[in-house]
DNA sequence: GTTAGCATGTAAGGAGTTACATGATTTT
DNA sequence: AAAATCATGTAACTCCTTACATGCTAAC
């Protein structure tokens, strides 16, 4: 899967974001943000965790005590973000570019969205969705033009395919309006901005 | 991605029953069907198929001509699949088991159903389906407990994650009645069995 | 007490991508 | 003539998974 690296790094930035947690946990909850398939070995996991460690990206304590967990008697190692962690977070997070809406690293990036500012949020956002046009212009292109006589199966997955990724479209699409809706609002709301963040990121009726 | 080479090799194997093929257009034409989201580069390409001719399981010939394309002046190497690269082809497609329903290799073997049994792609099909509903569990079960304060976009995927694997069982389920619909249809047919074969493996009215 | 799950690692090896190399053929 | 794309490879390198190794702790 190759450019996996840098994306661990991303969401063990942003995990740790919420609090010191150990080895353990972050692969739980990794498995949970990006699980939908392959799962996290503790083989990657913990050597990307030495590999921040010497970065100084993280930092590690030895505890007995995790908040959530009812003091257990047994030590855990328990990291941290740095500083420099936080900075390269920041880096990455606003990183705008082919990394950023490429499968994995769009979802990772997706989650992590409350830290970052709308206008990331929506080069992303518009970046992913015309990734995923030029695939299906690609795809039905060479559809067009191959065009013999297709296989019952492989027609029917050639169009569950296409349907599945024209939904992802639509919501994307759904997303992005919201985000815009959301920068009105503000520009009408003018000074007071108190936490009022309405912003919902749920379904819009923005059908294609 | 690991578990790929098996994947390739009956990708291949499954293409070349077509008809002969060179490397090139192998390539474009898997990169069409497991093409959504990364593509196969030659250096996995090539090697495969050196692998395969060392295995017997293809035959390579220099032809000046492909069927298809218009009598080319170069000498391209064309691949066709041997007597042992059937009975492989065969072998793996009958192979039921968990290797069958991961992510790629069930869009490989779906993509070939054509040339199974209607038994062997209905274990398939189900086995598919046990594994996304397990998924479908194991998430939701670890939302329920984990509960706390979950961030509105981490939120927002979870969900779109939710629901794009159900729409995928449904998927599943229609395609699961359809076969089975077949089964009975060429059963109440009784001996007449000509190339009637109207299973549709579109939308059925079968909602969850 | 014993199973299941928590917790932390390492080593070896497989799989595939990137980048490099090369050249013919077709299209503009 | 230049650019695109057809066509076939190889070598190095990265990443990650598998399998191994170890031991604590909670629940049954």
């Amino acid at each position: 899967m190759a450019r996996r690296a840098e994306t661990i790094e991303l969401a063990v930035l942003g995990l740790l974001h919420e609090g010191p947690m150990h080895g353990y946990e972050l692969r739980k909850r990794l498995n949970l943000m990006l699980g939908w398939g392959r799962v996290l070995s503790y083989g990657s996991l913990y050597p990307a965790l030495k590999k921040m460690l010497r970065a100084s990206l993280i930092e590690e304590t030895m505890t007995t005590k995790t908040p959530g967990t009812p003091v257990s008697k047994r030590p855990r190692i328990t990291y941290q973000v740095t500083e420099a962690g936080t900075r390269e977070f920041e880096r990455l997070m606003s990183e705008v570019g082919p990394t950023a809406w490429e499968d994995d690293n769009f979802d990772i990036r997706f989650a992590f969205f409350s830290s970052t500012d709308m206008e990331i949020r929506l080069r992303v956002l518009e970046g992913r969705r015309t990734r995923l046009q030029e695939r299906l212009d690609r795809v039905q292109s060479q559809l067009a033009m191959t065009q013999k006589e297709v296989d019952r199966y492989a027609a029917e997955l050639q169009r569950h395919g296409v349907e599945s990724v024209e939904r992802e479209v639509r919501w994307l699409s759904d997303l992005i309006n919201a985000e815009r809706k959301g920068e009105l609002d503000r520009a009408g709301a003018d000074i007071q901005d108190p936490g009022a963040d309405t912003t919902s990121t749920g379904r819009q009726a923005t059908q294609k």
